[in-house]
DNA sequence: GGTCAGCTCGTTAGCGCTAACATTCCCGCG
DNA sequence: CGCGGGAATGTTAGCGCTAACGAGCTGACC
C-alpha cells in the first residue's frame, strides 16, 4: 500500500484530521490550534504560521458540529417556504441565502407540502430540533400565520412576505399601495371602473392587493365590481378573462399578479378584445418574462430580493443582540408601466 | 416570579431538558432515555411509557447536533446551486427538497454568485465543513462540473441536471433526445431546415441540445444554420428573434429554453410574422407559463421534479451502502406540441 | 532585585449524545 | 438447587471542540 511517493493528505486516510493532529504536528497544544482558528490574538505570529502549515499539510478541517455543539451556535438557520417552484419565495429564497452566506451563515430549507397549521408547525419543530439558531417563514398565508404565534418560543423567527399582523415580526412589500397605485393608474387612464382578479382568500397578500384596490375605487367613488378569485396559475387567469372578455363593460383589470395576468392576456387575444384599446390589465409581481408578454404588461414589481435581504438581517440582529425584532418593515412596491394600460375606449 | 399556576414547560426555562432531566423524571438512566427515542427493542414497555410521558412533560427536544458528534452522521445534505431563481433549478430543488424530506433529511443550501471553479470548490468545501453527509450539485456548466472533477473526495457527491462526462455521477435530462424530437418535429411539419438559439456555450445543457438539434438536420441533410447564442433571457430571445424575423428564409426555429422562445414570440409579432402561420417555433422547459404563450409554445418538457427526486435517491443510496453511485441517469424528455408550430408555408 | 502585570500557552472540564461494556434480574434447565 | 443465558437497564468513555482557569515567562517599575 505504502507507495511512498504520495505524501499527499489522502495518503493516511485512515481518519479525519482532528484539531489535536494539527497541535501534534505543529508542536502545540490542540487548544492554541482553536486560537488560530478563532482569530485569537494571543498566538504568536510564528506560532500561528506554524499551526496553519500543519493544517495546510493535513488538510485539517474543522469540524463545525463539535463546535455547535459547545456553543450552542450553529451558525445555520431556518426557513420554511411553501412553494419555492415559484418566482416569489424562489427570489426571496435567493436573497436570503445571499444574504445569509455573507454573514456566514447556511439556510436550512424546510419546504411545507400543504398550507395548513400543523404542516406549519412541524416543520418548525424540525428546523429546531435539527438546532437552527433563527427560523424565516415565507408562507404568505392566514393559517400559516396563525401557526406561527403558536410557535415562537425559544428561537428567533420572522415571517416574510406576509405574516399575522402582530405577535411575530413580519418583513414583508407594501402590498396595499402596490395595489393602489395600480388601480389609480387605472382609473388615472379615464376607467371608470377596475375589475379585480384575487388570488386565494387565505393568502394574505390576496387580501392587502383586494383591499388596496377596493379602497381606491371607494375613494374614486367608483363601483367596485365582485371580484373574480383565482388561485395564482395562469389557467385560473385564463379561465377568469374568458368571462371579463366577454363583458363589454369590462375595460380595466387588476390582476393579483402576472401569471393570471398573462391567462387573461391569452383569453383576451381569443376572445379579440385589444390589449390595450379595449381592455387594460395590470399584473402583480414583475416577473423577468412580464416585459416580453404579449403586449408588454404594466405590473407592479416586488423587490424580493431586497425583502429576503432585508429579512434576514432583521433574523441576524435578534439572534446576535438578543433584542426583539422589530416588527412591520414594508418594501416598498413600484408601479411599472408597460403596454397593457391604455386610455379607456370610449364608451358606447 | 414563581407564580404557582405556571407548570408548563416555560416555567424553568433556564436551559432546555436534556436527556438526563428525562431519565430523572421517569426513573431511569439517560442511556435509556435514548434507547425509547432509536426504538431499541430492549425496553420494557412500560418503561417505554414512562419516558415518553416524561419526555411530553419536559417538552423534550432531542438535540440533533450532539447526535450528528458523536453518530458521525448529520442527517444533512447539502444542495449547491447556480440560479435558484430559474423554474429549472428552483423545481429542482423543490423536488429534492421533498425527497429528502420524506428520507429524514435536510438539505443546506449554498447557491453560487458566479459560475466559476473556485466558487463551486468554495461552495462544496463550505458544505463539508458544516458536516453534510452528502452534496448534489446543480450547476449544468462546463467549468463548475470541472471542479467538481477535483473535488469529490471524502463525501459522496452527485451532479444533478448535467455534469461531467465522467468521474461524477450525473442524473439529467436527456437533453439530446429532447432536442432531436423538437428538431424532427419542424422537420416533419415540412420545414426545409430548422434555426437554432442556443444558450451560452459553457453551459452543458446548451451543448447538447446545440448536439441534437445539428445531428437532426444532418441526418435528414437538411441544411445547418449558424446557431445564435443567447443566455437564456427572454431579452436575448427578443434581440435574437429580431434578427431571425427580418429573415423570410426563417420559418422554424428550436430555441433552447421557453423564456428565449418568450422573447421570440414577440419579436415576430413586432415583425408582423405569425405564428406558426409563417414561422414555428419550439422551446425548451414547458415553464407553467408556457401553455398561455401567444400562441401557446410547444416544446420539450424537462421533468425537474423527477430530476431532483431521483438525484436525491442516487445520493442516498450511495451515503447509505457505500457504493459508488451508478454514473449517468437519463430521465426523458418529452415533446408537448401546442399552437407555436405548424406546417412549413409554401415556399415563394 | 523583587513584584506584579500581561502575554502566551497548556490543562482540564464539559457540551448532549451514542457505543460498548458491565450489571442485575429472572427464567428454565439438568 | 445451582447455573447458564438472555432481556432490561446502568455505567463509562468518548465524539471534536471551546471556555475557564492556571502556569510559565517576559519586562517594567519601585
Amino acid at each position: 500500500m505504502e507507495t511512498g511517493e504520495d505524501i499527499t493528505v489522502s495518503s493516511r486516510r485512515a481518519r479525519a484530521p482532528v484539531m489535536s493532529d494539527v497541535g501534534r504536528l505543529a508542536g502545540v497544544s490542540h487548544q492554541t490550534v482553536s486560537r488560530v482558528i478563532n482569530g485569537s490574538p494571543h498566538v504568536r505570529p510564528e506560532t500561528r504560521t506554524k499551526v496553519l502549515a500543519a493544517m495546510e499539510e493535513l488538510g485539517y478541517r474543522p469540524n463545525s458540529v463539535a463546535r455547535a455543539l459547545v456553543t450552542g451556535r450553529s451558525k445555520t438557520l431556518g426557513v420554511v417556504s411553501f412553494d419555492t417552484t415559484l418566482y416569489g419565495p424562489a427570489s426571496t429564497l435567493f436573497g436570503i441565502e445571499q444574504a445569509a452566506h455573507e454573514a456566514g451563515y447556511f439556510i436550512i430549507v424546510a419546504s411545507l407540502k400543504a398550507l395548513n397549521r400543523s404542516s406549519v408547525t412541524d416543520a418548525v419543530e424540525r428546523l429546531r430540533r435539527q438546532g437552527v439558531d433563527g427560523i424565516l417563514v415565507i408562507a404568505p398565508h392566514e393559517e400559516a400565520g396563525d401557526a406561527l404565534l403558536h410557535t415562537h418560543a425559544d428561537v428567533p423567527l420572522v415571517a416574510v412576505e406576509a405574516g399575522p399582523d402582530d405577535g411575530v415580526a413580519v418583513v414583508a412589500v407594501d402590498q396595499i399601495a402596490g395595489a393602489v397605485s395600480a388601480t389609480q393608474h387605472l382609473l388615472d387612464l379615464g376607467h371608470e371602473t377596475v375589475w379585480h382578479i384575487s388570488g386565494p382568500p387565505n393568502f394574505i397578500e390576496s387580501r392587502k392587493r383586494q383591499e388596496g384596490w377596493r379602497t381606491t375605487l371607494q375613494n374614486a367613488g367608483a363601483n367596485v365590481p365582485e371580484p373574480l378569485v383565482g388561485d395564482w396559475s395562469p389557467r385560473a387567469g385564463y379561465d377568469l378573462g374568458q368571462h371579463l372578455s366577454r363583458d363589454p363593460k369590462v375595460t380595466a383589470v387588476f390582476v393579483a399578479n402576472d401569471q393570471m395576468a398573462l391567462g387573461l392576456l391569452r383569453a383576451a387575444n381569443e376572445a379579440g378584445r385589444a390589449v390595450p384599446g379595449e381592455l387594460s390589465v395590470v399584473g402583480f409581481d414583475d416577473i423577468p418574462e412580464a416585459p416580453y408578454f404579449l403586449p408588454p404588461l404594466t405590473t407592479i414589481r416586488q423587490d424580493f430580493n431586497e425583502m429576503g435581504t432585508r429579512s434576514l438581517r432583521a433574523l441576524l440582529h435578534t439572534i446576535e443582540t438578543g433584542e426583539p425584532p422589530s416588527s412591520g418593515t414594508l418594501v416598498p412596491a413600484e408601479l411599472v408601466i408597460r403596454s397593457s394600460t391604455g386610455p379607456a375606449p370610449r364608451s358606447h
